[in-house]
RNA sequence: GCCUCUAUAGCUCAGUUGGCUAGAGCAGCUGAUUUGUAAUCAGCAGGUCGUGGGUUCGAGUCCCUCUAGAGGCUCCA
């Protein structure tokens, strides 16, 4: 793969668009190709089938032209063409498609290529002939919306993957198998973490009692570390009065888009069910006058929202309708808001250290320049807000991307993005600056000098969600939990019956010293209960029989390493309390 | 919401061009066995074939509606 000093995979898949649009031409005539660009992982062509409709059935006629198209070996050959030709070329072939790319082209920039008979508007570079795209498969068929527009036509778009030998296809199917075998629902299901129900409806995850115990251990790590850092508590109710989101803003944005509010019985006044939590704590710090001197003051809550989100757009625990935030809001002064923000920053890594999460991408979240009229509060306020955050992560020295058009409508942000097994990219942590909310709620402390002055709010959840934190985790690690987080840590496997007692011994003995597992006395051979245990991903297995029991020690097998040899409780005991603090150490 | 696809036991799946009382493995339950580092044997039970309608002498299978799920697009406070 050597075609181009960058990757010859780009280029591979760049000429596989062109051999797809011409096999698509010949195949359905009088179809309009829109754009076929290489992707992360493969291509795709939009096109414009006029008459024609397509399935995945035609997916495997549209790979038997491509491949027989690809056999001729036909050169791709470059021809620069002036805008005016170009143009002239598209118009009789009629694509508005073309002509409105062709439109946004400088004269002078413009090439055609061509392979046999088929010629198309492209950049290049190319593959010498289309003799060298040998392994092909079309993997879907999907609507996509012209120029990313929703509002203007639906294309059809067809993705699919190359390879120069078949046997890259052959190891790039298995590999899609393989993170298969990773995705959070599939694990999810099989270690009895959460479920869903028809009957409760779409989006809404029920925790099963081993989900429940994990999230909770999480929650507890992440309420430590608060205290720590000054964190206080609160709880606030799961709805609140349209007029707290008609004041904060949210309403205008999304009322149309919610679930409909709650009306009461009699007074017919209107509840919403709360889509965040912010309003809520910014009453909170309303409840009593501040002084600079409360000043930051840090309300913490793991606070469940509602929010009806598409229904397309749901997927297993990652995008849900209802989660739980580990919501936090800080309010300080405009002097502090650079350290807080920092600190939080520094709460974000640690988290994501103490977890191995380090393939995250930080991505600050700005403002489309373009489009501000998407966005509340004044130029100056978010001028402040922006520097704020490029300045907080350039002192932390944390690497970033910035991203236009992507914050949220009342500020800027700091997101933490983890891939899942398909290397799809997933917001987890996220940190915002805030200088609209406390101005909508008119928020007060008194100062130094003893005037009223606007505090700066922080918006902050380290997990994002917890829904969304464990469904990433749990493909992170493909279900293998670090041992502080494991719901049984060991489980005793007595050799027969005959060692319940001595096994239900050791069991009590280790509850004792605060690990936790459980005695497998099922009445089955060693060998199942050991494969049933590894299957379970339990990380210690302590095998006992006459000689433990004889010299009061345990057998230790590790998952996914085997026999370990054998100690006494109190040293297996020494062994797991050291790798959980080793785990929970890093800083 | 839009495009394409899918739905059979708790899970993974089989079920011929529409034709007997819808099958299997795992999990579960019962019994036998008393077991030494990845699956002991036997039996039992488990299904309005996602929902509602239609075509047909006859529907798990064909058509439509709805629901839920998958892969994209759009959206993501």
């Amino acid at each position: 793969l050597t075609w181009n000093d960058k990757d010859g995979k780009t280029v591979m898949w760049h000429s596989s668009a062109h051999l797809m649009a011409e096999a698509i031409e010949a195949l359905y005539p009088g179809t309009k190709l829109a754009i076929g660009p290489p992707i992360e992982n493969g291509f795709y062509y939009d096109i414009d089938l006029g008459n024609h409709h397509i399935s995945d059935e035609d997916l495997p006629a549209i790979e038997a032209k491509m491949k027989s198209l690809a056999k001729q070996k036909s050169e791709f050959i470059r021809q620069s063409v002036s805008k005016a030709d170009a143009i002239k070329y598209f118009t009789e072939k009629d694509d508005e498609y073309k002509l409105e790319l062709i439109d946004g082209l400088e004269d002078g920039s413009i090439t055609f290529y061509t392979q046999g008979n088929f010629t198309d508007l492209c950049r290049g570079p190319h593959v010498p002939h289309t003799g060298f795209i040998k392994a092909i498969k079309l993997t879907s068929i999907a609507g996509a919306y012209w120029r990313g527009d929703e509002n203007r036509k639906q294309l059809t778009r067809i993705y699919g993957i190359t390879f120069p030998k078949n046997s890259e296809l052959t190891d790039y199917l298995a590999l899609l198998e393989e993170a298969k075998k990773r995705d959070h629902r599939k694990l999810g299901r099989e270690m009895e973490l959460f479920t869903f129900s028809q009957n409760v409806g779409q989006g809404l995850p029920l925790w099963l009692p081993k989900g429940a115990a994990l999230r909770q251990r999480l929650e507890d790590f992440l309420k430590v570390a608060q205290k720590r850092d000054g964190y206080k508590q609160v709880m606030t109710p799961h709805i609140g009065h349209k007029n707290l989101y008609i004041t904060s803003g949210h309403y205008e944005k999304y009322g149309e888009d919610s679930f409909q509010p709650i009306t009461t019985p009699h007074e017919g006044e209107e509840f919403l069910l709360k889509p965040m939590n912010c309003p809520h704590h910014c009453e909170i710090f309303k409840s009593s006058p501040k002084s600079y001197k409360d000043l930051p003051v840090r309300y913490a809550e793991f606070g469940t929202v509602y929010r009806y989100e598409q229904s397309g757009e749901l997927h297993g625990l990652t995008r849900v309708r209802s989660f739980t935030q580990d919501d936090a809001h800080l309010f300080c002064t405009p002097d502090q808001v650079k350290e807080e923000f920092k600190k939080v920053i520094d709460l974000v890594l640690y988290i994501f250290k103490t977890l191995s999460f380090d393939n995250f991408k930080a991505q600050i979240s700005l403002r489309d320049p373009n489009n501000k009229a998407k966005y509340i509060g004044s130029d100056e306020n978010w001028a402040k807000a922006e520097a704020a955050i490029v300045e907080a992560s350039e002192e932390k020295e944390l690497p970033t991307v910035i991203e236009y058009g992507e914050a949220a409508f009342y500020g800027p942000k700091l997101d933490f993005m983890v891939k899942d097994a398909l290397g799809r990219e997933w917001q987890l942590g996220t940190i915002q600056v805030d200088y609209n909310l406390p101005e909508r709620f008119e928020l007060e402390y008194i100062g130094s000098d003893n005037e009223r002055h606007r505090p700066v709010m922080i918006h902050r959840a380290p997990f994002g969600s917890m829904e969304r934190f464990v469904a990433v985790l749990l493909e992170h690690c493909a279900g293998n939990f670090p041992l502080w987080l494991v719901e049984d840590q060991f489980a005793i496997l007595p050799i027969s019956e005959k060692f319940n007692d001595y096994a239900k011994k050791v069991l009590s003995f280790l509850n004792n010293s605060d690990i936790r597992g459980f005695v497998d006395d099922r009445n089955e051979k060693a060998g199942k209960k050991i494969r049933d245990n590894e299957v379970k991903k339990v990380p210690y297995m302590l095998i006992v029989g006459a000689n433990e029991a004889e010299a009061e020690t345990v057998s230790v097998r590790k998952h996914g390493e085997g026999d370990i040899g054998t100690m006494t409780m109190a040293a297996f005991v020494e062994m797991v309390n050291a790798e959980v603090n080793k785990e929970l150490e890093v800083k």
